[in-house]
DNA sequence: AAGGATGATAGGCAAAGACTATCATTGCAG
DNA sequence: CTGCAATGATAGTCTTTGCCTATCATCCTT
């Protein structure tokens, strides 16, 4: 049986005329007779009563006609609904993002994204790397904007950016009137750090390894578990932190008495990429979005050229 | 598009393997490959993220899969109820029949027709002759049963049975001790009829005329809408009336002090045929009908021969 | 590094579907 | 009553579609 068969069916059951439905249907009388009867002999009821002067459809045809309808019925708008998502930048699109970046950049590109793209449906995610790492490779997320390099050989990353660190410190502190920080200013301080899992921690200690700090991770086990609540701990004057450019744009700044002063230190900085399957089949939908980012970031920030 | 199509649609959605999907749909991977591919180029969409390693269905391809499972679901439905009506006596049949033979011989035959053939849909429409024509030109019954031959050109009749005229009379009447009633003893008598429009009247009056009855007629206005009605009126002694064999079995021979008596008037009957359009496709249906008519028919009744 | 699994591709063949031409039936007009 | 118009059925031919076998490319595993 076949789709087209049905649509046959409907047209000679609305026309009452195989002549008129042949030509409703863009094929020659003889071709729908034929397959009216090839329908009716593999489905072994007669659908028409025909004589030369009248078609009239059986009580069976009938009943089998509310099926026809339905099954085509769906079948069109199956096919309504492909073409709607034949343009890759609208339907679904299901996108992760890191805690540390996610809160500071979606609110820059999520209204320039709706404006431009306004058939895109954006769902997103929130949680560290290794969680958006396991469902993109699961086909849970379709992208993930990560600070790290993906090791698993079915993703790529496009870098989009370099994202500076910047140091936060109280108001009281001594450094508040330091325009930029060294790294030597760096060694003096007490770092807090986020909690494990979190890639700027790992991204933070690390440079301190480089700059030979020797207070990395002095507070012991104080970790705060968002980045929000680190700067809190700040403003209460338990120590200072590196946090990420984009950060410094949250309300943080005024509310709670802290300040951020940038580094004096190309390589205190994270490079945030967006990363996908291979097999990823909207590669367009990328672009559309690695552009849109690229567009609305501050000048805090640093674009990778290519 | 094509149902096929969706059918591989969904296999491999199921199966997440090219080459198991084939084997559930019987046809080989590369015929079933090509198959996707094909619809996926029709749709404008991708369908499945592939890799060597796995194969995912994209979230636009979950959404059209919903509306496939529904296409490929409502045709199979079709298809089964089309096998429910392939034998000829399963489904509706729309039966007419004359009000002066409806209640006499529904009852005969709705019991043995039940459980000879239990799928048979039986709807039946109690008319006047003309009206049932109506209907069956129309396409609104699909058969009935007649006492007249009918007119129109695309209907044809098959005689079933004779049925020969009683006369119905009051106990107090003079013939109550006849055994038989001669023509000659007709003409003594006030015959009551049915309303215009039965053929029972028209087939008495032509008795009447045929025997040189005076009293054709007679009781001028007074016409009884229905036999029971009629029959009522012959045991408040208004008059009395020919009733067809089939009706002498009513209860009204016990309730209403009314008998009937055999006429020796061969001609004093009326063939009840199965009248249908000469194109109605179920003729096998038609034997069945006529067969358990037949059946069933008591001895009062001739069977017609051939 | 070799082997196995998996999906994609190429080429050939058979069936399905479509078209043109023609026929058969029937109702209607002259 | 005969010829014509309308309508669906039939016959024959051709194009398209779908399917198969054989083979390739890639990638994971041993």
């Amino acid at each position: 049986m076949n789709l087209r068969d049905l649509k046959y069916l409907i047209a000679v059951a609305e026309k009452r005329h195989f002549g008129q439905a042949a030509e409703a249907c863009h094929v020659s009388q003889p071709t729908l007779s034929g397959q009216i009867r090839k329908l009716e002999e593999y489905l072994g009821v007669t659908l028409f009563e025909r004589t030369n002067r009248s078609v009239v459809i059986t009580p069976i045809g009938e009943e089998l006609l509310r099926y026809a309808r339905v099954v085509v019925e769906q079948a069109e708008a199956m096919e309504t609904v492909a073409r709607t998502y034949r343009d890759p930048t609208a339907g679904p699109v299901r996108l992760g993002a890191i805690p540390t970046l996610s809160p500071y950049l979606m609110p820059l590109i999520l209204r320039p994204l709706k404006t431009r793209y306004p058939r895109l449906r954006l769902v997103l995610t929130e949680e560290i790397t290794d969680s958006l790492t396991r469902r993109l490779l699961e086909h849970e997320i379709d992208a993930a904007l990560l600070a790290t390099t993906p090791t698993a050989p079915e993703l790529e990353a496009r870098p989009l950016f370099d994202e500076p660190f910047w140091l936060a410190i109280p108001r009281a502190h001594p450094l508040y009137h330091a325009m930029e920080i060294s790294a030597d200013d760096l060694t003096t301080l007490d770092l807090l750090l986020l909690a494990d899992g979190h890639c700027l921690t790992d991204q933070v200690l690390d440079l301190c390894r480089t700059i030979g700090s020797p207070r990395d991770g002095e507070m012991g086990d104080l970790r705060a578990a968002s980045l929000e609540t680190l700067l809190q701990l700040v403003g209460a004057g338990f120590g200072s932190t590196l946090v990420p450019a984009l950060a410094i744009r949250g309300a943080w700044m005024t509310d709670t008495g802290v300040v951020a002063r940038p580094l004096d230190l190309p390589e205190a900085r994270r490079r945030i990429s967006l990363v996908y399957r291979r097999s990823f089949p909207r590669r367009p939908l990328l672009d559309a979005l690695a552009e849109v980012i690229l567009e609305h970031l501050p000048n805090t920030v640093k674009p990778v050229k290519g």
